[in-house]
DNA sequence: TTGTAGATTGACTAATCACTCTACAAAGAT
DNA sequence: ATCTTTGTAGAGTGATTAGTCAATCTACAA
């Protein structure tokens, strides 16, 4: 109960589960072959998930938490708001190239079906800091002074769209941190 | 072969295969319930399209061809480039907002395993217009000197995330309208 | 040592699914 | 009129799937 040196059966099979739903797709990836790849037998996943329903949106909330954990470290509160956004968007974006399955997972399930399975309070908690930020940011005058949710819209769109490019362009570390910087900027003008 | 006035079987499933599609997913529709919301029987659905995937992939070629098309009649060319992206960029707005599930599938496919199966000649058919407009826009300094497909994307995923937050917003058509200008007016400050 | 609670297994099941097959109807074409 | 092609139906098939279950194992507390 308290800890898992030697093995970690839930992370195993969400590990085997990311690896094989981005592949493969939610329904292309039968319950059996999750559980084999992960080394598991059948049964034991529904030890830990009730359903495969129950293990993607356990996957989806994980990879969430760690993301906006990493973040978390790597941003530092109390900083000028172009400054702190510019972090945020930088680090978000090193984060996604380091984990592109993760990233590429999470865009799938939010164009799914299974999006709606989150609950409302799962769904307030991820947005209510970065809302935050954008109301404080717009009392500041630091930028446009527009609807919140059309603000945020703009920035995880840019995001998204900047991770697309990235993934699929061939391109140095060097030169990528420039696209990054680059693109911060123009989304700052943008908006600001 | 000619005309079928009366019934046109094949797009009836691709009627029924959009719907259900964009509301329980490509694997949580049976072909079978498609049939039956067509209309038609089980065995007539693999008499048009010879597999389920041969179904998805031509309902997103129909789509697309649609909405090009669309855009094609409200877009005249040899406008200056600011007007000419501006009244694209509009018009491929209106039209997801008046064809929300053709939309909503398109992203949905695009996040999907069958995204591989398109041909690279249907990819580059439908990509090499914006890009050619791209290109020319650049040369004349309308816009940025970048990578064509930096900004493609940058363009794409605006239009999308745009599209996310007049979807799930409700607003009157006039502040709908409001809405695009203004955010084609920042996205040109951005790219210009 | 024994009792107990959770972990683990893998064979099993009931349902479902994509797709096939055969029969037949409609409509030209010769 | 007969042949041929094409459309349509829907029962049938073999494979696959999510989820169950009874049996065993492990750890550890009493």
């Amino acid at each position: 109960m308290i800890s898992q040196s030697t093995s970690d059966k839930r992370k195993d099979l969400l590990t085997a589960a990311l690896q094989l739903f981005v592949q493969y797709g939610f329904h292309g990836t039968p319950t059996s072959k999750i559980a084999k790849q992960a080394g598991v037998a059948n049964g034991t996943l529904f030890h830990y998930y009730k359903t495969k329903e129950d293990l993607i949106v356990s996957l989806y909330i994980d990879i969430k938490t760690r993301m906006g954990e990493y973040i978390e470290t790597k941003v530092p509160a109390g900083k000028k708001a172009k400054q702190m956004f510019k972090e945020q968007f930088t680090h978000v974006l090193l984060w996604s190239l380091e984990n592109k399955d993760e990233f590429y997972f999470i865009q799938q399930f939010h164009t799914s079906p299974f999006a709606a399975l989150l609950s409302p309070e799962e769904i307030k908690k991820q947005l209510s800091k970065s809302c935050h930020q954008i109301e404080e940011a717009i009392m500041e005058k630091a930028i446009k002074n527009r609807d919140v949710d059309f603000i945020l819209t703009l920035l995880t769109s840019h995001t998204f769209g900047l991770n697309q490019y990235l993934a699929k362009t061939k391109l140095t570390k060097e030169q990528q941190l420039k696209t990054i910087n680059d693109s911060f900027e123009m989304l700052w003008t943008m908006i600001s």
